[in-house]
DNA sequence: GGTGAGCTCAAGGTTAACTTTAACCTTCGG
DNA sequence: CCGAAGGTTAAAGTTAACCTTGAGCTCACC
């Protein structure tokens, strides 16, 4: 099938397929001899794997290392441990929402529970003052490569 | 204080501080003479502030709507509401969460009960044939501006 | 044989949140 | 007086995951 089709049948844009392709992550593809990519069945089943998997939180790079040359190849062990880790990832996440869910409420309250015949400025310090009583954690959002 | 100072008691990098007053988000910042800038105390709380909300998913943009001139001058109804919705947001990744947990968890079983007399290929097919049977869920990644 | 849809490629654009670099002041301790 | 530490700026680089653009094939149909 060509990429028109392919891209029907996922949803994905036929500009995402061919990325997928460049960077090494989509390799079940052929030319045809006016140079038109030619995609086998599975590729729709590969591509969806990939998006689905992509919503549990792997990254593009994690799925080129885990889908390797053709899908009858799949290391096994490998795989298992890092499904596993995704879920301790996941785990970890929630862990962290649930926090960040909490912090939220308390903030929340906080305020709701203003005085009332307090002005602004003290009730902005008073829930300035209540707020990062919590832990440091030390910033998780870029890792410093 | 200079922001050496201020880099050290918030834990940020002084060019992250920089970069937070470049994009107009923190305004409590005064110049020396000699061109250095010169902060409050109150910069530690505000800073303090904007990392803790951004861990709960604020995005910078959006706290610089929410924290305007001075701290002195909360819009408090406007406030409680994105409070309110960020839980919301949350409560939803929340879901999303469970939901790929669940799927991996499943998809680990389907692995391990994999009959051991069947080979890779065909584990890998009927592995495959098994997955997206859940609904399309279309594409959350990046909306269309 | 023309035209419009679909395909190709390379290259540059986008977004968020910073960091890095380079070139140049200022302050402090010895 | 010198050098190191710390400040300033503007501009460019980074990362992930794509999208857009432009120029040029190719194919199917009338």
């Amino acid at each position: 099938m060509k990429i028109g089709e392919l891209a029907q049948r996922t949803g994905l844009a036929a500009s995402r397929i061919r990325f997928y392709e460049s960077i090494g992550l989509l390799k079940l593809v052929e030319r045809q001899a006016n140079g038109y990519r030619s995609y086998p069945e599975q590729a729709v089943l590969v591509l969806n794997l990939i998006t689905t998997a992509q919503q549990a939180g792997f990254s593009l790079d994690e799925l080129r290392t885990l889908l390797p040359q053709d899908l009858s190849q799949w290391e096994h062990g490998k795989l298992l441990d890092t499904l596993q880790a995704k879920v301790k990832d996941i785990e970890a996440l929630e862990q962290r929402l649930a926090q960040s869910k909490t912090h939220l409420l308390a903030l929340i309250d906080e305020i709701e529970s203003k005085p009332d015949d307090i002005d602004c400025a003290s009730n902005a310090k008073r829930v300035l003052s209540k707020m990062n009583l919590s832990e440091p954690s030390e910033t998780p959002k870029r890792a410093k490569k």
